[in-house]
RNA sequence: AGAGAGGUGGCCGAGUGGCUUAAGGCGCACGCUUGGAAAGCGUGUAUACGGCAACGUAUCGAGGGUUCGAAUCCCUUCCUCUCUGCCA
């Protein structure tokens, strides 16, 4: 969410900047502009009646106390006139607030300097690229197949328990697969980053402070019964830590990982992409997030990259990193670098991680907070990225490490395994 | 799940309708004192919103209500602790 102060303060800057997203926000900014008027103003209204009314009552215990009922209960009456007038404004008030709440809700965060102009995905910006893409032998296949051939992913028992979109991992290939989590998780720590097992399971608060409500609803499993939400990323449990905190200078950067299953509803979400483990409603994902004071967030986002980049290398996967577009760039972001992995049997790339610097937009609505060094409070910046989602990584190393004799594990993470081939 | 007890500032803790502008203590900061320190003394020490400011308003887990006036009374709800039950 953005600040009502910097948008009374930067309007025309601000407008400039969310054009970059393709979107007109002249009206929404004049309509906050206006709310956030009529709120102030009915408040100092309010607070002025009220003052009155206190003064009033503290009169009218001081006369009761000294016997004067007489006087007392002619104060009495003039309370009353308050009484009616502070719950209209009160109401006003309330409305105002809400109305505010609602346009900012609808506002997306401003983009960096450094996000390039754009509609979609197709005017991202390649800004890095590493590692050979093999050449395949004749006859090789996408990871769905091979899946199958080896037996070590099950789309159809997946079916038969829950739904499509929930694979069942079974011998070298569920074992890969907690390979991988495991050593992500140390690469993390390694970096810094300090582990955290966190609820799957979430309350509305948590989903309003990171953002997922009440815009995405409709992407969350939702346990209606006890009104608990199925997490769609560790952000939201992990970040939703913080919420409300008061930190001190001292306490930050907050750095944190945590492995968690994911949950999405992915409504609408149909056709030949997202066949085999290219999109799933509940898939694993390690995070790292990170708490900042605002003049360093920006070093920290590079921070991330070059360990996402550092991780990539060791698997030996071939990357490119994109810088989002302003149309591509997620509503809460303000700079966003996209890691894909190049898919050989696909002939594709995959999405398998995203860093961003949501600068104070989570912060805001989180009320997170650090004394600076001059003795005021402000809100910090948040970031988080993937490090890393795994179903998109094990397609990637299933279709590339394809061999006539098998599938070759990544070196690093034959320790992790305790096999080197599978086959 | 049942019975009982609770939730007050950074922390401990008093407070059953108006001398509460939340006592007192601890901690912390600054000052005095000192060769230096401790002790002692003094001053200060929450958050949000509005205001250039003085200041005003709100907040005693949360949300409603009663009252001229609520930390205090009533209702709802969340959480914690103790005992009992159930359970991996």
């Amino acid at each position: 969410m953005l600040q009502v102060n910097d948008i009374r303060d930067h309007k025309d800057k601000m407008i400039t900047a969310l054009a970059k997203r393709g979107i007109d926000t002249k009206q929404v900014i004049e309509e906050v502009l206006q709310a956030d008027e009529d709120r102030r103003g009915t408040q100092a209204k309010l607070d002025e009646t009220l003052a009155q009314s206190n003064n009033f009552s503290k009169e009218i215990g001081m006369l009761f106390q000294k016997g004067e009922t007489q006087k007392a209960n002619l104060l009495k009456e003039k309370t009353g006139q308050l009484k009616e007038k502070s719950k209209v404004l009160t109401e006003q008030l309330n409305e105002a607030a809400d109305r505010l709440e609602q346009l900012l809700y609808t506002l997306p965060n401003i983009p960096n300097e450094l996000v390039p102009a754009g509609t979609d995905e197709n005017d991202n910006e390649e800004v890095f690229k590493e590692g050979e893409i093999p050449v395949l032998k004749e006859g090789s296949l996408p990871h769905w197949e091979l899946a199958k051939k080896y037996d070590i992913i099950d789309f159809e028992l997946g079916v038969k328990i829950t739904g499509a979109g929930f694979p069942v991992y079974k011998g070298k290939g569920a074992r890969l697969q907690r390979a991988l989590i495991s050593y992500f998780l140390d690469k993390n720590t390694e970096a810094g980053y300090t582990e955290f097992q966190v609820p799957h399971l979430v309350n509305e608060a948590s989903g309003y402070g990171t953002g997922q409500l009440p815009d995405k609803e409709g992407q969350m499993y939702h346990s209606t019964v006890d009104d608990l939400y199925l997490i769609p990323t560790a952000e939201v449990p992990v970040t939703n830590m913080f919420r409300g905190d008061l930190l001190n200078l001292t306490d930050l950067p907050i750095t944190c990982t945590a492995y968690t299953p994911c949950f999405r509803r992915e409504a609408g979400s149909y056709g030949a992409h997202v066949r085999g483990l290219n999109r799933l409603h509940q898939f694993d994902k390690v995070e790292i997030v990170r708490i900042e004071h605002p003049d360093n967030s920006y070093a920290a986002l590079d921070g991330m990259v070059d360990h996402v980049k550092d991780i990539l290398r060791e698997l030996k996967l071939p990357y490119r990193i994109l810088r989002l577009c302003g149309g591509d760039l997620g509503f809460t972001s303000a700079l966003t670098y996209d890691f894909e992995v190049f898919s050989t049997a696909q002939d594709r790339w995959l999405e398998i991680s995203s860093v961003s610097n949501f600068e104070t937009f989570q912060a805001n609505r989180l009320k997170l907070r650090f004394k600076d060094s001059d003795g005021k409070n402000k809100l910090a910046h948040s970031l988080n990225g993937s490090a890393l989602a795994l179903p998109r990584v094990l397609a990637g190393i299933l279709e590339n490490y394809q061999t006539p004799e098998g599938i070759k594990i990544p070196e690093v993470l034959v320790p992790y395994c305790g096999f080197n081939m599978i086959d």
